[in-house]
DNA sequence: CGCATTTGACCCGCGC
DNA sequence: GCGCGGGTCAAATGCG
């Protein structure tokens, strides 16, 4: 269907979905890089950020941390709301947002945003075995390519 | 009883 | 300056 460049990698999951990655561009500061205004306030910006399209039927996709959902909000051109999720480890300001695309509700937005500063807790059965591999080739692959776009699916 | 979720209010940046 | 869209807070509530 589409023209985009794509890698294919079998990815066990417990349902029988299939999972589709795309890779966001990594944003970090724009030109202001928080030079006064209010000190020692908010200091922390945007660093990493992952965006993850999985389809799927069910929004909540274990990758082994522990999230604390803090909001939800409607966007405007999307009848889902987006749910704003946190990481519970105190100090871990690692974030995370789901959002459903409304015009095919199977596909789910993931957007990770931050790294983590402690190990995982729970042992993923392939979430992040996955999400090591998505890592390691995107990295490389940012480095020539503005637009990296993954697809990940599973045979049955 | 401790922790996660819910949900409306609040807040902030931006465009008109 | 005000309204809007998006992000966060926090009190109440729920649940194991």
């Amino acid at each position: 269907m589409e023209n985009h460049q794509m890698s294919s990698y079998d990815f066990k999951v417990s349902n029988n979905s299939f999972l589709e990655v795309k890779k966001g561009d990594i944003l970090r500061t724009p030109n202001k890089e928080s030079s006064s205004k209010k000190s020692g306030k908010k200091e922390i910006k945007k660093q990493h950020r992952y965006v993850f399209q999985t389809r799927s039927h069910v929004d909540i996709l274990d990758d082994g941390y522990r999230w604390r959902k803090y909001g939800e909000k409607a966007v405007k051109n999307n009848k889902f709301p987006r749910s704003y999720y946190r990481c519970s480890y105190r100090g871990c300001n690692v974030k995370k947002q789901i959002q459903r695309q409304s015009m095919d509700e199977q596909v789910v937005v993931t957007t990770y945003e931050g790294v983590h500063i402690h190990p995982v807790e729970k042992s993923t059965e392939s979430f992040d075995q996955i999400l090591r591999n998505f890592q390691s080739t995107t990295m490389s692959m940012s480095m020539s390519m503005s637009n990296p776009i993954m697809y990940l699916q599973q045979p049955n």
